[in-house]
DNA sequence: ACCCCGATCGTA
DNA sequence: ACGATCGGGGTT
């Protein structure tokens, strides 16, 4: 197993979030495959946080690839990104979907509802899954087709084909 | 100090 | 298709 480092979060964000379907999340006991991504790049990215540029929340998008960004939204759920790209340019994937290979093997289909499950929340904001020892990610051997299709929940930047789902 | 709204979810 | 939900981000 093959540990994701540093170099393949730093790549361009499309391809980062292409190439994460697939791909195994290892989380404490948990193993699970991701299965939808979406792409927020730059600060030009009308839906991105970033759009109104650097602020406390959105620190993390600007920081090193390979980081955490996690967000509270409506009130009550969690959001979990991953950071990509160059230090400053503000960029990230957003885990949307995860398929669990140990048990209980649930479908986790929605950001919300993954970081639930994970109990995932404002500690792992921040966090370097290329350093850590209970997050991580490692290739996995797949040969999903993968769909692209707009982003869901968001008003603008709706022309952007930047959803990806393991068909 | 406060207003406002959202990268959602579950039910209809 | 739609409404519940409410913490906290952004601005005063």
């Amino acid at each position: 197993m093959q540990r994701l480092n540093r170099e393949f979060f730093q790549l361009p964000t499309l391809q980062v979030a292409k190439e994460l379907i697939g791909k195994t999340i290892i989380y404490y006991n948990h193993q699970a495959l991701i299965t939808e991504t979406e792409a927020y790049i730059g600060q030009d990215d009308p839906a991105s946080h970033a759009a109104r540029g650097l602020t406390n929340r959105t620190k993390p998008m600007f920081g090193q690839a390979g980081h955490l960004y996690v967000y509270l939204i409506y009130g009550i759920y969690y959001c979990l990104n991953i950071v990509t790209e160059e230090l400053n340019f503000p960029a990230a994937v957003l885990i949307r979907g995860i398929r669990l290979l140990n048990e209980p093997y649930l479908n986790l289909n929605g950001p919300g509802k993954l970081c639930r499950f994970l109990q995932i929340d404002k500690r792992y904001n921040n966090l370097d899954i290329v350093n850590d020892q209970n997050f991580y990610l490692i290739n996995s051997i797949n040969n999903f087709t993968i769909e692209a299709t707009p982003r869901i929940g968001i008003k603008v930047g709706v022309d952007k084909l930047w959803r990806f789902v393991a068909k």
